[in-house]
RNA sequence: GCCGCUUUAGCUCAGCAGGUAGAGCAUCACCAUGGUAAGGUGGGGGUCGCCGGUUCAAAUCCGGCAAGCGGCUCCA
């Protein structure tokens, strides 16, 4: 008997029936058979040793595909996990393998949980393994002997349990055993490099009802350098942290007297926000929106009636009793408040889409451990907006705000996105509102309005808000967390729940579509993704400082500055005069570790010729520009929100 | 909220076999200072996160709480 293999060129071979994809390797040339780490046979990774018995396609992995560094961070969870299992007798283990930014592995000791502090000595322990060099076998085994392997350790029995057949595939390393992974490489010393990063807690099987278990973190790599690459990459990760550069750039802060979760903005933080503010106004303004101003506070009744108290409680802060049977209620979201708004006047046909919007201020109760700089906050003020159409203009309002989006995408320089189409757990529906047909008739709305569009989109169940499905734009955090940006959001649900109408043409009362949309996110999270993707180096149209004026001489060129500084504040150009008493090189440095775009050095040569010397940040190589030059410049640059080529 | 770690001057951190605090940067003063990333000298600044316990004595040991960090769960 023979197989037919088919290669990535498209070339195929015949080979014995049970060959090894080490021996297709070898045979295709030596140097393969020798850099060959696994297989990927019809789309499934397999070690070196498996056998193949049947017809398929086979893709030889070496050290430099994506897939290979899957194979060695398996193998180095396996590693890890047999070295713990030998360290620590009364450990028990969940899962572990490998992940897109290296592998874990869950652990829970009877006798005392494992910490950072002895990261370094499990290294030196797994170091140990690899260097024996054992050889990391693949092998079959009954559930029966794996329990036996996992004696008394509760995680592991449920995993076996959980695996169906009779003799479960799993890899062994001298006495130990372990199960679940797709292909190991054939030797513990192919695992050599790697690091362990950090320890921390996972809920077992990812249910916050379970137990939680420690999870130690690492990754592995085939060259040392590669490691070493990524490490500096973690590291350079804090450079980029909002949080980092919100206190190196005095943007802002958190402090614990006056209340976890409530930011203060400092005078250049708060010029970002005022920027940004007064820019989405103004654009919502000519994209046909009505901006408002409601209370952040309201009658507990009224969040009864949208269903937030029912849905949404457990994220609102207690309602103040104000003792003559008052309930009030500081707002969690918008919505409600935007209603009433609509609700102030008989509405006709004729005006919608009616749009209303607002820098909305919302108090959200983040649990303690959720809360995070910027990022994740319990007082924050939404884009927000709602819009009132007619069923039939669902489809179009949704491609406006869509086109809304992707412009003011593009002033912000935001390219790094993808769309989800967020809908209800169908496991799990009394977290929503209960009405499976508005459910399916939004959920589909949405899809086929992407599908329209002809945009990418993935879908993700148990994602939708309490009142209906969204379509959410993602984002990731310079620590690689995934966030949501921008929302567009349909509801069906609270017009009902508001008795909402419009008069129709026909004269009768009908009841309007909702749309909830957030376009860039609240102030405080939009600015801690903007700090990151700008590494703090604000563009200018958004720096707090935008020009620095440093006088090589304090007495002889101090008039010129001062003028050149009036000149630039006429222009509406955020403009600092450095006074100090000091060098000019350590004025420079200053300006440049605070990003200002654009120092300008000014001394005798400018103040006769009429022009600045100019340092644009990163640059060490001023250059001398005619005052009315430079001036016009910044303006227009300005005025073109920082964008190059337009 | 949960698990682990952390909390000392404005910032970054040292001190910790228990004997009442230190550096660099920043700040202030004085001196110096004309060309593109830190000039010099000196001074001021901390009830060592908060509360309680052990002790003759606690920044240091123990407990509780709070906040921060890494995650998990949740989320704009």
């Amino acid at each position: 008997m023979s197989i037919s293999i088919e290669f990535p060129d498209g070339s195929k071979k015949q080979f014995d029936d049970g060959v090894s994809v080490l021996e297709i390797a070898k045979s295709i040339s030596t140097s393969l058979g020798k850099k060959a780490i696994a297989g990927k046979f019809n789309g499934e990774l397999v070690d070196l040793h498996r056998a193949l018995k049947q017809d398929g396609k086979l893709q030889i992995l070496t050290a430099n595909d994506d897939d290979a560094l899957i194979v060695l961070n398996d193998t180095a969870a396996f590693l890890l996990a047999a070295t713990l299992k030998a360290a620590y007798p009364k450990m028990h283990f969940g899962e572990g393998h490998s992940t897109a930014d290296g592998f874990f592995y869950d652990t829970d000791n009877e006798d005392g949980q494992v910490t950072v502090n002895d990261l370094a000595d499990i290294k030196a322990q797994m170091q140990a393994l690899v260097k024996a060099n054992g050889e990391i076998k693949r092998v079959f085994v009954s559930k029966d002997e794996l329990l036996k392997a996992f004696a008394g350790d509760p995680y592991k029995e449920s995993l076996i349990n959980a695996e169906s057949g009779v003799q479960i595939p799993a890899y062994q390393l001298g006495d130990f055993v372990d199960f679940g992974y797709r292909a190991l490489l054939d030797k513990a010393g192919e695992a050599k490099i790697f690091e362990l990063l950090s320890v921390a807690g996972a809920y077992w099987q990812g249910k916050s009802s379970n137990p939680m278990l420690q999870r130690i973190y690492a990754t592995a790599f085939y060259k040392q350098a590669d490691l070493d690459a990524d490490l500096k990459r973690r590291a350079e990760i804090k450079e980029r942290d909002h949080r980092t550069l919100g206190r190196e750039l005095d943007l802002f802060f958190v402090d614990p007297k006056v209340g976890a979760g409530l930011p203060y903005w400092m005078p250049n933080g708060s010029t970002i926000r005022r920027t940004i503010e007064r820019y989405i106004i103004d654009r919502e303004l000519a994209a046909g929106y009505e901006h408002v101003y409601t209370p952040i506070l309201a009658n507990l009744d009224l969040y009864k009636q949208s269903g937030h108290w029912d849905h949404y409680r457990e994220d609102m802060f207690p309602p103040m009793d104000m003792g003559d049977g008052e309930m009030l209620e500081l707002r969690p979201m918008n919505c409600p408040s935007h209603i009433q708004i609509y609700q102030h006047h008989i509405r006709s046909y004729r005006e919608l889409p009616i749009r209303i919007a607002e820098l909305g201020m919302m108090h959200r109760y983040e649990k303690s451990g959720a809360l995070s700089g910027l990022q994740r906050v319990r007082e924050m003020t939404l884009n927000d907006g709602h819009t009132f159409v007619t069923p039939d203009q669902i489809q179009d309002e949704f491609k406006n705000i869509l086109q809304l989006m992707m412009n003011v995408y593009e002033d912000f320089d935001v390219t790094d996105y993808t769309f989800r189409l967020s809908y209800r757990d169908p496991k799990n529906t009394e977290k929503y509102f209960d009405d499976d047909e508005m459910w399916n008739k939004s959920q589909s709305m949405l899809k086929g309005a992407m599908d329209d569009l002809g945009l990418d989109y993935y879908e993700a169940e148990g994602e939708a808000a309490f009142y209906g499905p969204k379509l959410d734009v993602q984002t990731k955090t310079a620590l690689g967390n995934d966030e949501t940006l921008s929302t567009i959001q349909l509801d069906f649900m609270m017009p009902e729940k508001f008795h909402l109408v419009y008069t129709g043409e026909d004269g009768q009362e009908h009841r309007p579509v909702m749309i909830h949309r957030g376009v860039i996110s609240t102030m405080e999270r939009f600015i801690a993704y903007l700090t990151e993707i700008y590494k703090g180096a604000f563009p200018t149209w958004l720096a707090p400082t935008q020009v620095e004026i440093i006088p090589v001489n304090l007495d002889l060129h101090m008039d010129y500055a001062e003028s050149l500084q009036k000149t630039l504040a006429a222009k509406g150009i955020r403009v600092k005069l450095d006074k100090r008493n000091e060098k000019m090189g350590y004025k420079i440095r200053e300006a440049q570790t605070q990003k200002v775009p654009y120092t300008l050095v000014v001394g005798d040569q400018e103040k006769n010729d009429a022009t600045v010397s100019v340092r644009a940040y990163g640059s060490d190589k001023p250059s001398t520009e005619d005052l009315n030059v430079f001036v016009d410049a910044i303006v227009s640059e300005v005025k073109n929100f920082s964008r190059t080529g337009k």
